[in-house]
DNA sequence: ATGAAAGCGCTAACAA
DNA sequence: TTGTTAGCGCTTTCAT
């Protein structure tokens, strides 16, 4: 016989029968609010709740049920993630908030290493939620390919590389990109650089193609410098570099406001006013868009919107409608401030 | 007899149990790496796992084991938190970490709404999680309410105002404000003013009161401006207020080292150099402190460190261990940079 | 080494 | 209106 600390045992609806003098199916009706209960039982029932503390067990109740009434919401590539990227914690907020207006609960789950990949892909297919919105998903990620076993239902934000026919949100960067450059183009400047980054996904490479659309015979490679990731130290250097390279540039498009942010401090730090001397845009319309002096202008970034049409879709789905798996594109305004 | 999709019932453990020819008991056993398993059974119901598909409900079996192997993450008011507040994010990261490495779901939940509060509180009682790391509490959180009264594994990041005897993680703000602020004083500066912010919660107070510490008499209510948040446009404004009143100030400790930048950029827009005729520092050694010109000093907070120690605490709590009831206070040494 | 069976906490169909 | 019972998918004695 131990003497351990007897680590109070939880109250189950058997005890709340118990003490109320029912059976259990009635104490589960009324804590599920059916019709069909008794005043009597019903008081009874509610007073046994309050005096041995009985608080459900959502996983059992799950199990019976087939639903949980969660969904995930799985981010991978944190480390710079939060501080660098402010699109991230918006886009969590609306799928939060949409999710939340429909009673489901999103959990977060964090993937930052090859660890994480494995603990998240069996949690998915652990029977803790009926549904799943990924961020930034690599090619031939195991998460993905379990969901795709499992037929769990998926929102992607961003077009995952390796899928072609899935449900996913996202924005036409390309088309975004060459809007602005073309607004820039209309101020008059005739030595329109680019600094491009993070190529390597393809928010990046449409960013760059958008710019090259927009140029058309205009297009000259000597003017665009690039960076491996939407930072804004990135954007410093890279600025110094194409203004050595180039001296008489007078616009320049970066692919974040991140990064234009960094190559407005280089810009100011070679003496050149903007937007007198050189015109800049950015991309995103996120805080740093407000934070630069002359303010920003850039292409407007609807993070939260993002969060809720993803989570919009996995409500869909979960409702049984059949995915738009063409992809849903939100709208990308240009929004002209200070600085060109 | 309906003609829906039939959407493909997951296999069980019996199927696979079927298709080995065994019991469950038996694939039960295959499946935790349990001794006594015979070579046929073991190929047997290895090759009947992958002819099935079969995948564990993890679920069913936190219900059996009445233990989870996952951690929650409750963040509260996360609106500006991820725009302004680069320190959350590390937390997280610092506590998935050390989670991941015991082989722990860390999943996060976020609170932004009264809704949100009522879910996360029922989910928190429903068996999906062994414990919970929780920042910014407030003061008489149903959360907290919740998390006490089914004795749920528990750790605070920062000390929640009304519950003395928790187990919590955080820094000593007061002593830490006390240390730069008097750094600064010894830099030779004579009128030194502070820039306070958040006055509601303990650690902008104890922020203050550190700065009182290390004044003495010399302290002047008149050379303090107060914000209520830790923000960057807040820094700006205060800073030109304090301008407007003190035009001889010539030292500012700012609260937050967002509220620093902010802070700054008044004093050069005021035609102040930095950090010649005013010298300034901040808290937190976030992102913040490295984007400004120049570069600066300020209160190192260990972010990571204190989501690894919360996890750490909860490891503990799981192990059986007694939680340290005091706190643990993190070290938080003074990084000097350029700005004063 | 393995099968049978009890049970984790709950819901739901069926009787009564 | 209520009690009884059969599971949800899994682990874990207890026999054998």
């Amino acid at each position: 016989m131990s003497t351990d600390r007897p680590r109070q045992k939880r109250a189950t609806i058997i005890d709340v029968a118990r003490e109320a003098g029912v059976s259990r199916g009635t104490v589960s009706r009324v804590i599920n609010g059916e019709r069909y209960v008794s005043a009597e039982s019903q008081s009874a029932i509610e007073a046994a709740i309050a005096k041995v503390g009985y608080l459900p067990n959502t996983a059992a109740r799950n199990l019976v049920m087939q639903r949980t009434l969660a969904v995930a919401f799985v981010v991978h590539e944190p480390a710079s993630l939060f501080a660098e990227d402010p699109n991230i914690g918006a886009i969590m907020l609306g799928a939060n908030a949409t999710l939340s207006d429909a009673d489901y609960q999103m959990v977060l789950l964090i993937v930052d290493s090859e660890r994480d990949t494995q603990r998240v892909s069996r949690y998915l297919s652990g029977g803790f939620v009926d549904g799943v919105i990924i961020v930034s998903a690599r090619a031939y990620d195991p998460i993905t390919r379990v969901v795709e076993k499992i037929g769990l239902p998926a929102a992607f934000v961003g077009h995952p590389p390796d899928l072609p026919q899935i449900p996913f949100v996202g924005i036409d960067n390309r088309s975004s990109a060459r809007s602005i450059t073309e607004r820039l183009i209309a101020t008059g400047r005739s030595r329109i650089g680019m600094i491009a980054a993070a190529l390597d996904r393809d928010s990046g490479a449409d960013r760059l193609a958008g710019f090259r659309d927009a140029l058309g015979d205009r297009f000259d490679e000597n003017l665009v410098e690039s960076v491996p990731l939407y930072e804004f130290s990135a954007g410093v250097s890279a600025m110094q570099e194409l203004l050595k390279r180039e001296p008489d540039i007078d616009g320049v498009f970066a692919a974040s406001d991140a990064v234009a942010a960094g190559a407005m401090n280089a810009l100011r730090a070679a003496g050149r006013s903007i937007p007198r001397d050189v015109g800049i845009v950015g991309f995103d319309d996120s805080t740093w868009a407000l934070r630069t002096k002359p303010t920003l202008s850039t292409v407007h970034q609807p993070a939260q919107g993002l969060g809720e049409a993803a989570a919009a879709s996995i409500l869909g789905q979960l409702r049984g409608e059949p995915p738009q798996l063409g992809g849903i594109l939100l709208e990308t305004p240009v929004v002209w401030r200070g600085s060109a």
